[in-house]
DNA sequence: CCTAAAGTAGACCAGTCAGTCTATTGCTTT
DNA sequence: AAAGCAATAGACTGACTGGTCTACTTTAGG
């Protein structure tokens, strides 16, 4: 299995539908016809279907671990000015794709975490990843007294993922970014605060 | 079409097996099954699948708004401790069906909002409806002092909301409540608090 | 009591689903 | 050059999908 062009060309498109329409709405033949590779490659690939969606979350956290990374870990910025701008890049890509897509491990964690255990453990890794990263951004803040709350972290990090995830569910059904700025708002103004 | 309770049947089916597996992955012939309807009797009440979903939208919400306004349109009760009843609602529903159902509007909005905007309409007003509630609730707070934030209560009832829906989420993957208490344990210690 | 409509019943349809199968092509190693 | 494997190619399968169709039973009204 050394040319990975064309399972990259299925996982591609994979993500792509599967963040349109979601993991049961999108057929194995739809995600071959958008990139024009036939049947026996895909099976050559990924043994099931359900193996070629691991692969896609897979794939999808690795390429978004990374650039969560240069935002939240980039010591160049105050820590609450890392958030804001991942706040900011969230809703830029909400505008991106008309409202339509959001976030698709909060897709596929809302939509097979009751059907599949083996998603549901693959998507909880991928959010527990994500939320240490909010952590040590948050630590960062905290020694630097750029916020006040006794909030342990952890807790503070999971508030923040929880809440934004949320927001960009509600942003889809309102076709509007105003529940995601409503959540950036009122996380500054209240909860991360310099003195309590 | 008098006789309701063959209807009746299938949208209490319907909304079980969804709110399991979701939209896409509950066919017809399983809700015709789980409640040994034939399939003539479902296309004599309902048009289509789509048809279907929505009359199970339209019931659940009217059945949920009854408790909601029960619980948070009750004058005898403080406003805050309105909000932390409804919470602890939530987190024992969580409990019983085992962190695998969670919201069923949250979840087909999660599903179908990119997928059909008739749904995302249906769903939408779901929303729009629960808010106001909230709006109200916080609202009464407001004019007692309980709450001191200036932020305005729509914009909080969005906040709440939204904030609410990702916890369950997160609760789904994580099988646990946890993100829930953190959410709630966070609101009320840094966002809905008497004196600023 | 008869007629018409409401509702029940399930066989059936075309289309699609995930997945299998065999055949062939292209590349690498010996 | 030959052998062997990686990869491409797509026809095909059985199961299942949402939806249709016709026949039958029950109920309601004159």
């Amino acid at each position: 299995m050394k040319n990975t062009a064309t399972r990259d060309k299925l996982i591609d498109s994979g993500a792509q539908l599967i963040s349109q329409q979601g993991y049961n709405a999108t057929g194995i033949n739809a995600v071959l016809k958008t990139c024009g590779v036939p049947k026996g490659s895909f099976y050559h690939y990924f043994s099931s279907k359900e193996d070629f969606g691991l692969a896609v979350i897979e794939r999808f956290a690795a390429s978004y671990d990374e650039t969560l990374m240069a935002l939240l870990e980039d010591n160049d910025t105050p820590p609450l000015e890392r958030l804001k701008r991942y706040f900011a890049a969230g809703r830029e890509h909400m505008h991106e794709c008309d409202h339509a897509t959001g976030c698709l491990i909060g897709n596929l964690g809302q939509e097979l975490s009751g059907q599949s255990d083996t998603f549901r453990d693959a998507l909880n890794l991928v959010f527990q990843r994500w939320e240490q990263r909010f952590v040590r951004c948050l630590e960062d803040a905290q020694t630097r007294g750029d916020i006040a709350t006794h909030s342990p972290p952890e807790a503070l990090a999971s508030f923040i993922l929880t809440g934004w995830e949320g927001a960009i569910l509600r942003a889809k059904t309102l076709k509007s970014v105003e529940p995601m700025e409503h959540f950036e708002k009122i996380l500054f103004q209240q909860v991360l605060v310099p003195s309590s």
